[in-house]
RNA sequence: GGGUUUGUAGCUCAGUCGGUUCAGAGCAUCUGUCUUACAAACAGAGGGUCGCAGGUUCGAUUCCUGCCAAACCUACCA
């Protein structure tokens, strides 16, 4: 059968994907094994694949694929997460689109129709990870919403309250006006924005004429000022202490007050207070009793309070009452300013600080185990710079606000009695009842008389259990999946959600597990394209990973991706490593090939043939244990360039040119067994990285059953030890390259054959290694001598010298060369000498240096004599 | 502002508990070759005062200090 020329991944990665799935290789049960366990990083329900996600899952798929082969019972969890604003917008929107507004439907019809959406186009990427190879466990697939998964979410929230670490207040949020719902500080993005920075002057009450002048960066909020604050030591406004200022536009008068926090080298020295709209000014109202006045809604436009700006947005009311100001002669002037503004990470709205109720929970309370697990090592992180970074976070961490004003997500299970201030918290309405009965004494409590808070919790407040309630370790506590896969060994997540997420899943995993989540966490780059820029829709600078694989394969895809981005390092995606990886697949798809042209005959592996297969199989152990140490460390990168080099330089440039009979020739069926078993195991070290091509090639390169597959199969033993073979071999290489070099500057070509002569002291190895040097370098002949050969050009490695014949020798030049090479060697030489004349050297430096630096001197003069007697030969 | 990390060939990165084989790899570049598995290939070659300046040492790319540059995290500077 004629076997194509070319390596066409698409006609076989879907078929080896299907049939993978139908013999449920992927599926994973408790059983006598070890286990190794991987949960996804959910995606939102809402996504798509990006280069991001590839990143991230080819490396889970490769570290599970690996897991696989070494005889773990490998279990890689795949779901999705709710995504609770994202998703909400996108509903929104898409409801909208339909002339439906999100006020006129009750909580039940827009639930409806979110769970429609997310039926119909929810987990979208989870159907495109196939397309990688993702060696998923699909019967296991999650979602944070899940009935049983909503749950345990509850389960804890209750708990947490009961234990009294989760309380209720009114402070300064984080206010989404877009998405009008809280955020968490972790949620805010701050960017620099040119804005300006207005001064404004304040007429001192009772001091006609007197002004006082503040600097703002947000005018707009004039109109809730409750203060002037000063600094008490600046000497500027120490007689205005205990007056009062009259904000214009509104005409109130305000105390002016004097604080530390005031910095009198900022602005003015002055600053308005505006305890509803900043947060610090919040913190400032609250040390001194300031009245608290709002001036904006929830959607950031001014309050029906002040009439004469009602209803506008707060940037539009921000021109418009600097104008105001300017034209009644407030307004002093207007510098230009930069300033660091948040922005909502899910909306990209301006954050508004805003007062407002929300629940809470005491980090400090929760967070201690959970340090102390990634201090101690028991959780670590790869790499282990983000240790600090991380260390860092937990010692200052500050409470989490856990509610947001939106439908889709988990309900807060807190019930307010009605013509109370009274709440309860608990699992289900049911219990809730008994619960405010209880608190109330009225036995006469009805449903009817609670009512459940309106807001979900955040996001992170289910996907922080995910290790845990993916395998239902808080509702059934003592299950089998639970006690076997937990915790899990890797998580395999991006940096940017370390706080988000990874510490806190670490949290909840001391609390409720009494033990860590996970035993290593593999944090990646980011995807950035060559300019360094991160890859981004609205850059338009992202391929589209489907694309790429319809392209180069999934294969190809996977190997550029992992080719160059050790752990931690952002990875500079370029399109032209997709294209090593397709060539690289192409490069071993022509191996097979060869392999599979061969005529065979009976004959016993000749001297040149078994010395290839024993200096390759010493080969393959060297390397596997250098790539088992790789894994060790999670250096993928360096792992896959190890199998790289193994499979092209040392596989197919050197063992198969060892071993390639004369053309029509047949070759040895025990030479050719002993090739394609070793075939065979560098298709298994690859697989993890490779799966498709390698599955392809274990099938057709022996026949095999279709559910053979290579993805079960176990890796190869790697038990080395150093062999004399592979320094002898490094030699012989060395010494084909550089006759190969002298080949190439004296234009012979490879079919032209060449004689041989050479001058050694270890003439045993050159004769066992002579079949190796007539196949790789067509010499018609090799002889040993021990003067020089006239009429030849001469080379050396090492202390060797090998004599070529030549037509025409240019003694000229043979002389330059040889002199140039005893140039190089006295200076070396003398360098050597230097150090071994140095009195303090001698007497200071290990012996061992010394003794090395005594060999270093003794070679050089060997081979500096050598050459002499050369040069001298050449007359 | 505080903190962390990084600076080695054109690019992406290894490396050094200070001392042979230490200045490396892959890609890119250049030169030959359509050599009978593979031109998505083969055979070769060139390229770096290891960011800069000091210090410690017999010896520093490797340790220390300072400087310069970059990246990231973090922070309320109106």
């Amino acid at each position: 059968m004629e076997i194509a020329k070319k390596y066409s991944p698409k006609d076989i990665e879907d078929k080896w994907y299907e049939a993978w799935i139908n013999a449920k290789v992927f599926k994973s049960t408790p059983d006598e094994r070890e286990s190794y366990t991987i949960v996804i990083p959910p995606p939102n329900v809402t996504g798509v694949l990006h280069m991001g996600h590839m990143l991230n899952n080819t490396i889970q798929d490769v570290l599970i694929r690996r897991a696989r082969m070494k005889g773990f019972n490998a279990c890689w969890v795949p779901g999705t997460d709710h995504a609770s604003i994202a998703t909400e917008a996108k509903v929104v929107r898409m409801l909208r689109e339909q002339g439906i507004k999100k006020s006129d439907l009750s909580r039940d019809e827009f639930l409806g129709h979110a769970f429609e959406w997310k039926e119909k186009y929810g987990g979208i990427i989870l159907k495109q990870l196939r397309k990688l190879g993702a060696s998923c466990d699909w019967d296991r697939t999650s979602f944070t919403m899940d009935p049983e998964y909503s749950k345990s979410v509850i389960q804890v929230f209750v708990d947490l309250y009961n234990k009294g670490y989760i309380y209720r207040a009114n402070r300064m949020v984080n206010w989404d006006p877009v998405a009008k719902t809280a955020l968490s500080d972790e949620e805010v993005i701050f960017k620099e924005k040119d804005g300006l920075l207005y001064h404004v002057r304040y007429e001192v009450e009772g001091m006609e004429g007197e002004y006082l002048t503040i600097a703002t960066t947000r005018p707009e909020t004039i109109l809730a000022d409750t203060a002037v604050a000063v600094h008490p030591d600046d000497e500027r406004y120490k007689h205005l202490h205990g007056k009062k200022a009259i904000i214009p536009i509104v005409n109130r008068a305000v105390p002016i007050i004097t604080d530390d926090y005031v910095e009198m080298e900022f602005g003015t020295g002055a600053l308005k207070v505006t305890p509803a709209h900043d947060v610090n000014d919040y913190e400032i109202g609250q040390r001194h009793e300031l009245e608290v006045i709002e001036c904006l809604n929830d959607d950031g436009t001014i309050s029906d309070n002040f009439p004469s700006y009602k209803g506008m947005d707060r940037f539009k009311v921000r021109k418009q009452i600097a104008k105001d100001l300017d034209a009644s002669g407030h307004l002093v002037e207007k510098k230009q300013y930069k300033n660091s503004v948040g922005h909502s990470e899910r909306t990209d709205a301006v954050i508004e600080p805003r007062l407002s109720l929300q629940w809470w929970l005491d980090m400090k309370k929760v967070s201690g185990p959970a340090l102390d697990a990634v201090n101690n090592g028991d959780v670590e992180l790869v790499p282990a710079k983000f240790i600090n970074t991380y260390r860092h976070w937990m010692e200052n961490v500050k409470d989490w606000c856990l509610s947001r004003q939106l439908w889709w997500g988990h309900q807060i299970p807190a019930y307010y009695i009605k013509g109370t201030n009274e709440h309860v918290v608990a699992e289900s309405a049911e219990a809730a009842l008994e619960l405010a009965k209880a608190k109330t004494g009225k036995k006469s409590l009805t449903m009817a008389d609670l009512k459940q808070d309106e807001d979900v919790l955040d996001t992170w407040a289910s996907s922080w259990l995910w290790p845990i309630s993916v395998f239902k370790g808080l509702t059934q506590p003592e299950n089998e999946d639970i006690k076997y896969y937990y915790p899990t060994d890797v998580l395999v997540t991006a940096p940017e959600i370390l706080f988000f997420w990874v510490a806190r899943m670490i949290i909840s995993g001391m609390e409720y597990m009494g033990e860590r989540p996970f035993k290593h966490v593999y944090l990646t780059g980011i995807v950035r394209d060559k300019q360094r820029r991160k890859m981004s829709k609205s850059l338009g600078n992202s391929p589209d990973p489907l694309d790429l694989i319809a392209e180069n394969g999934a294969d190809g895809v996977r190997f550029g991706m992992l080719f160059s981005s050790p752990a931690g390092n952002d990875l500079l995606f370029d399109e032209s490593q997709v294209e090593q990886g397709r060539n690289f697949a192409n490069k071993i798809w022509n191996a097979f090939r060869f392999l599979k042209s061969l005529e065979l005959s009976e004959a016993e592996p000749s001297r040149r043939e078994a010395l290839a297969i024993e200096w390759l199989k010493n080969r393959v152990l060297e390397v596997g244990v250098e790539i088992e140490e790789y894994y060790d460390k999670f250096r993928l990168s360096d792992a896959l360039r190890s199998i790289y080099k193994l499979i092209w330089d040392d596989y197919c440039s050197w063992f198969l040119e060892m071993i390639k009979p004369n053309y029509g020739d047949p070759i040895s069926k025990k030479v050719l067994d002993s090739a394609i078993d070793i075939f065979e195991d560098l298709l298994k070290i690859l697989h993890p990285f490779m799966p498709f091509l390698t599955e392809e090639l274990y099938h057709e390169v022996r026949d095999r059953e279709e559910e053979d597959f290579i993805c079960v199969t176990q890796m190869p033993d790697f038990q080395f030890e150093a062999k004399s073979i592979l320094q002898e071999m490094e030699l012989i290489k060395e010494v084909i390259s550089a006759v190969r070099n002298f080949r190439a500057s004296k234009q012979i070509s490879p079919k032209e054959s060449i004689e041989l002569y050479i001058s050694t002291p270890e003439e045993k190895v050159f004769e066992t290694y002579s079949e190796i040097l007539v196949q790789l370098l067509n010499t018609s002949k090799i002889e040993f001598v021990s003067e020089k050969v006239s009429g030849a050009g001469s080379i050396r490695v090492k202390n060797h010298e090998f004599y070529i014949p030549l037509l025409n020798v240019d003694v000229e030049a043979e002389k330059d060369k040889i002199l140039k090479e005893i140039e190089y060697t006295e200076g070396f030489l003398k360098s050597v000498m230097k150090k071994l004349s140095n009195e303090r050297f001698v007497s200071n430096a290990p012996e061992k240096v010394v003794n090395l630096e005594k060999k270093k001197q003794s070679d050089a003069e060997e081979k500096l004599s050598l050459l002499r007697k050369s040069l001298e030969e050449l007359g």
